[in-house]
DNA sequence: GACGCTTGTCAACAGGCGTTGACAAAGCCA
DNA sequence: TGGCTTTGTCAACGCCTGTTGACAAGCGTC
């Protein structure tokens, strides 16, 4: 990622990448363990420029945050099929599934009593409130807490795995498939 | 807590003195977030001796994870209530629940580095392994993970609205219910 | 070429952290 | 009373953190 020499001129640029940079950082580390060093490194910058950028820690952990766009992503495709294709994404394509950035970024840092704040209101703005108007019909609110906290929850078991389930292949398909039938129900409702 | 004057002379009241404050402190804020210092000010005390007692700041971490005992205490009471109860306690009385406080540590801390293998090794012996064995019947495994994620889930769900679910009592009602029933058909399967 | 703005680097600061070793006081035993 | 162990306090260490201000170099404009 580093190039030797030293690094080109464009501001525009440098910042995006440091925002890349943090939305992965962030995404894979709490937001304490994430250092304005760490960042700086991954672009090949100094951490100082950071600051100049952004402000202070605080703004970019919340510019990384909301950089993951709402959860809308996930309710795109056939509503018939949300509970298949969600459940295949958590228990298979963990990585992959991009449009769950922003859920990871809140689950490592929902602990941290400088980013619970932050996490606590991009959630409801563009995670809550997006699915629970998608969704529709009786009971929506309700509906989309528990869909929001299934998936949330999975995304939380796993890590405590340590990434993976430690399940059997034919296992992780039996879960699968039970959560997919799990989260259509809510959906169907 | 404190009581003026100098702290009477009793090693095991001070070592269980200093367990029991740091498990408080680690089910309401993050590994990171903990600091030694405000472990012994709770206690009353200087945080060298902590040290002395527990070794590292890691070995107390474990051993107040440790203390809050298997999650078999979630176990007790007629399997057939399972769902009703659980779903109650989570969606009502989440701090009166002295038997998720486990899982309260866990929440908090599995995104630090530094604490979430060990929140990972205790888990799986403490939570995934006896509610597996607990379950019993077909898919054992599958249906405890996904028990356990529902649950975790729904915690963490809470934890982001700031410690409520910020809905309205019915709401709060309508969601139990149908938390009870998807949890009571994960044990019955 | 000289100016001035932008972009990036560097060194340093103040503050917090976990941990350590020296010291004080309490209690026990002879 | 005099020593010895246990229990607790205190000051300090080295390390790491986010942030700041001074400085260097690039780049467009007159």
């Amino acid at each position: 990622m580093l190039c030797p020499g030293p690094r080109p001129r464009n501001a525009a640029a440098t910042r995006t990448a440091i925002l890349d940079a943090a939305r992965e950082r962030f995404a894979a580390e709490s937001y304490d363990d994430v250092g304005m060093r760490d960042i700086a490194r991954d672009v090949g910058v100094d951490a100082a420029l950071i600051s100049r950028y952004f402000g202070s820690k605080d703004d970019l952990f919340l510019a990384a945050l909301e950089s993951c766009g709402d959860g809308s992503a996930l309710m795109q495709g056939d509503k018939a099929e949300f509970g298949k294709r969600v459940a295949h994404e958590v228990v298979f394509e963990p990585k992959k599934a991009e449009k769950l950035k922003g859920m990871s970024i809140m689950l490592r840092s929902i602990g941290s009593n400088r980013a619970s704040e932050m996490v606590q209101t991009t959630c409801s703005a563009q995670f809550f409130g997006p699915l629970q108007d998608w969704l529709g019909g009786p009971d929506a609110t309700v509906r989309a807490r528990l869909l929001a906290g299934f998936i949330m929850g999975m995304s939380f078991s796993r890590e405590l795995g340590g990434g993976s389930f430690d399940l059997e292949p034919a296992e992780c398909e039996r879960m699968r498939d039970r959560l997919a039938g799990i989260l259509q129900a809510l959906i169907d409702n």
